[in-house]
DNA sequence: ATCAAAAAATACCAAATGGTATATTTTAGA
DNA sequence: TCTAAAATATACCATTTGGTATTTTTTGAT
């Protein structure tokens, strides 16, 4: 691996928290030199503009937490296992998230949907990219009659998302679990709805 | 009313859309000047700071939709009515809101948590009034044998709450309607289960 | 119509911003 | 060990930022 590479892997692990809790806008140039400890004339020798880098660490954290629920899920042996064991990790609220700021998705799409169209079309992706893992695990869920066969994955993927994603909004307001808590409990009570 | 007042309203009337759609450090005193058509100097004389002018703001914007929800649920008679008025708006997408750049709460919350504790204390005390439209309207259900006995309130108003945040975020980032309509659904068949 | 007070505009400020051209240091292959 | 290339730092740039002191304009009561 060439050091440019490393360098580069090394700035999207120090600025992509950094990114996720002030934004893109709000983060300055010099939050990023303190955060790397690098000069920015190093910075933008790797990266082309602070957006490129902004969308980069964008991606390195959407990865972060994929892969981390994609383990998660590869750990359990049917459907429904595989789903509780995503949800159990909010459980553990703030410290699952495997980067400071809480979830990047959310955080980009509402800083970025009226004012920057390209980290925009990013959010989509990754969005698309999450209720997919959530509607394969239940659609092959039905298949090996694990789950109702009348259960439609994509209406129960988009509701998941739109529980976790509330609920880690108001949790972090408040500052406390117990709103998440709540919808994790109603996620439990609606995955054994889903059984057969 | 003193002129002064006037102005007050008018530039808070024009710049709440700018803050809510460009968030805080994202508007600049001339995005203020060009929403206004005024100079920040007059600004600066009915404002100490931007930070003031952005908290009245949000209160602004977070009034506007509040009282639409007031006014919804105040036409109908029993708690089941007046808690379907009130999602019904969103069925409109993205006309229902009362300002451009969606909902303020979800918007300023995901900005500020992480950055700044004055707007963030503002966002906790609207979600706490959101929450208790909501609530009041199911505890007062019950009271009338409206709303199954052992609903509780609190926590039906923290799901609803959820799952619309959520969603408005997911149909701002595809800029489509159809997530936020599946939820409604949902919310519609869980407000079916609240029948006694 | 006058005039003081209120409201708004002008002109200015230091600091910070994103970005770049250049210089220096480090790296790795011969 | 030498050296060219790669990597990083330095020094600089124009522009924009939030904010203010001052001046001009507008207002409304007499």
């Amino acid at each position: 691996m060439k050091k440019s590479e490393k360098t580069r892997e090394f700035i999207l692990a120090r600025c992509a928290p950094v990114f996720n809790q002030k934004g893109f806008v709000g983060t300055s140039l010099s939050d990023l030199e303190t955060a790397t400890g690098l000069t920015k004339g190093c910075i933008y020798g790797l990266f082309n503009s602070k957006e490129e880098l902004a969308v980069e660490c964008f991606e390195y954290a959407r990865d972060l937490i994929h892969e981390k629920m994609d383990c998660e899920a590869a750990k359990k042996g049917n459907a429904i296992e595989k789903l509780r064991a995503i949800f159990d990790m909010y459980r553990t609220f703030p410290d699952f998230w495997p980067i400071k700021g809480g979830c990047p998705i959310l955080n980009t799409s509402i800083e970025a949907d009226d004012t920057n169209p390209l980290l925009q079309e990013k959010v989509v992706r990754a969005l698309e990219l999450w209720r997919r893992l959530f509607s394969s695990i239940i659609t092959k869920g039905i298949r090996c009659g694990e789950i109702k066969q009348d259960a439609n994955p994509h209406m129960i993927a988009t509701l998941f998302i739109a529980l976790l994603e509330g609920a880690t909004m108001m949790s972090k307001a408040y500052n406390e679990s117990s709103s998440l808590g709540m919808v994790l409990d109603k996620i439990d009570e609606m995955i054994n709805q889903m059984k057969p």
